[in-house]
DNA sequence: CACATTAACGCAATCGATTGCACAACATGA
DNA sequence: TCATGTTGTGCAATCGATTGCGTTAATGTG
């Protein structure tokens, strides 16, 4: 139990430097000599010097820490956006400290209040599917830091954000199914809370309009499309009859009905198309690979990081939304046969 | 840009009461009283007061606060540890921060020393495949705080940890291969620095030995188990001809092997049985979906927090190795038609 | 050689919250 | 009435590092 709390104090009456000197050394101040420095730093590794981070912060008010916000990070496709975030994050010279929200509004108020209160010079954020106001999020930049969201952007004056193009994407997915033959096509549908799966909703539709094909709502599944929602979701495709194509706004739920609808006897694709969306990992073991929406989740976590850091570093005030274009990759739970 | 940074001092001004008062106040301290208790909690609300944690952890030298180290978040596994490590750590009134090491000595490096800067109280750390040697972490140790190893421990004296029975489950996968017939079974192996994959290997050899099988060295493959990984032990399985069984120390490597099997033409299980290790959920996507182990990743969690969480608060000084039991799960890869 | 610069370092206040100790006001018991 | 408690607050030092300003000593300039 060597409780060593070594200072710069200790290491000023060790050489009977004041500590004032010490602090510039470590710090590698032009205004020190290069003896005295060398002499410091010495003495600091001998003694196993640590410096005590909370004192800098506290003198400095910054703490070279930006607070990252997911909803989860079992998803592969935030794993990946913190990857991002992380690696230009470190080479600014920022530490990341990364919370899960957990879906839930009420953890993603205790986090923002403990990032608040630990005095994160920013935040990264992609907000819980039960977040419907923004409040909390205000008095976190009113007591200070900037915030910058990626992926699920918030209704929000005053902030930059980075997303993907969700209504292109899901336009171009839907349309995908209808040249393919798809006439009855079925929409999986997430919270509509969030703006990003009223996007999705909406290129969904109006692919089916310019097509001619009728918008039915009883042919939109809302759920959190967890594995059990899709699976649900199948058991209600099957009862509606003539189903030849189903989207999904995500890849777990796409998956997870798959895999009803074969143990049903559907034949993907012949019976029923299914797109999903992210382009998680897994969708290239099922059978058949899944068509889905490939995003492009590194290339987010950095430009995120970066909005932020830009923002932190030169008090910039102008705010980008920046949209990135993600990519229909087809599989084979798409290829009809040509006929 | 309103930095508003509402002190102790502040509301101790607004009111005429000392900041003293007014700090034991917000602790709820029985030594005020409940008048000026609540004049204060409402000035504070009024003023948009946020305790800087910085200056509170600085003065009471604790921060209330476990650094896990984890070496891939986009591991299923590993995000499963932290949800368990967070729901025992919060419920005990201790924050989280999270990094990932991403197998990098170097890395894992330097987040210890910024753990250690920043004065977490204690850590919680599944070494990189490359950490051979513990200083780094013995000088973490010696500076003060506890360390708990989960899943990956270190040869380290004087530290608790959390594992699974990584031999047994070795031992019972084999020997089940070897009970459905396999002959000639070739095992998948991680960095045999790691501890973790030198009692996989040993699992698979003494099950070898007990059934009268002959162990060589050119049936192991090691690699660091990506999926690039197991496509090329793939290949080298079929050069090696006679193989009819692979037993994998990890899913991932697994299944990228089935499928590169599956694309030459061999059969699962028929041709060769597979076995994995994790239960990803991706092991029951696959077809034929992935006989493997399952450990319970969350509980794992649970169990090494409060290990952890026990040790900051009580200064236990004795340490527990805990090891949790996994289990078998049997599915389609290893399912032999019944002779 | 006198004076102006510059280089190198020390002094002391400061960041915001905590806490041991002192102290005042009032109540209680003998 | 006086000694002794009890409650509720204030005072001031403290945690460790940073930094504006002042002070030397060394160097340069004319």
């Amino acid at each position: 139990m060597k409780k060593s709390k070594v200072t710069i104090h200790d290491i000023s009456k060790a050489l009977g430097i004041n500590s004032s000197t010490v602090s510039r050394a470590l710090n590698d101040s032009s205004s020190i000599s290069t003896k005295t420095k060398q002499r410091i730093l010495e003495k600091a590794t001998e003694l196993g010097y640590q410096r005590n981070s909370l004192a800098s912060n506290l003198r400095t008010n910054k703490t070279n820490t930006i607070g990252v916000i997911v909803p989860r990070l079992s998803r592969n496709f935030f794993s990946s956006v913190i990857s991002g975030i992380e690696e230009t994050a470190y080479e600014a010279g920022y530490n990341v400290v990364i919370c899960q929200s957990l879906e839930s509004l009420q953890r993603e108020k205790k986090i923002i209040n403990s990032l608040l209160s630990n005095r994160v010079d920013g935040v990264l954020i992609s907000i819980s599917m039960e977040t419907t106001s923004c409040e909390h999020l205000m008095a976190y930049k009113n007591h200070g830091g900037p915030i910058v969201f990626y992926d699920r952007p918030c209704d929000f004056e005053d902030c930059s954000s980075v997303s993907i193009n969700d209504y292109e994407a899901s336009f171009e997915a839907t349309e995908y199914l209808i040249l393919n033959g798809c006439k009855n096509i079925v929409h999986f549908s997430g919270p509509q809370v969030l703006a990003l799966y009223r996007n999705r909703k909406k290129g969904y539709m109006d692919a089916l309009k310019k097509h001619g094909l009728i918008f039915n709502e009883a042919n939109c599944f809302e759920s959190m499309l967890l594995k059990k929602d899709g699976i649900e979701h199948a058991k209600q495709v099957l009862k509606l009859k003539g189903v030849d194509g189903i989207y999904s706004a995500n890849d777990t739920a796409a998956i997870s009905a798959i895999q009803y609808l074969k143990n049903q006897g559907v034949n993907i694709p012949e019976d029923i198309a299914v797109i999903g969306f992210n382009d998680d990992p897994i969708s290239t073991v099922i059978e058949p690979a899944l068509t889905t929406i490939n995003q492009p989740d590194f290339k987010m976590g950095k430009i995120a990081s970066s909005l932020l850091i830009d923002q932190i570093k030169d008090h910039k005030t102008e705010r980008d939304s920046v949209v990135l274009s993600s990519e229909l990759v087809v599989r084979d739970s798409t290829k009809k046969a040509t006929r």
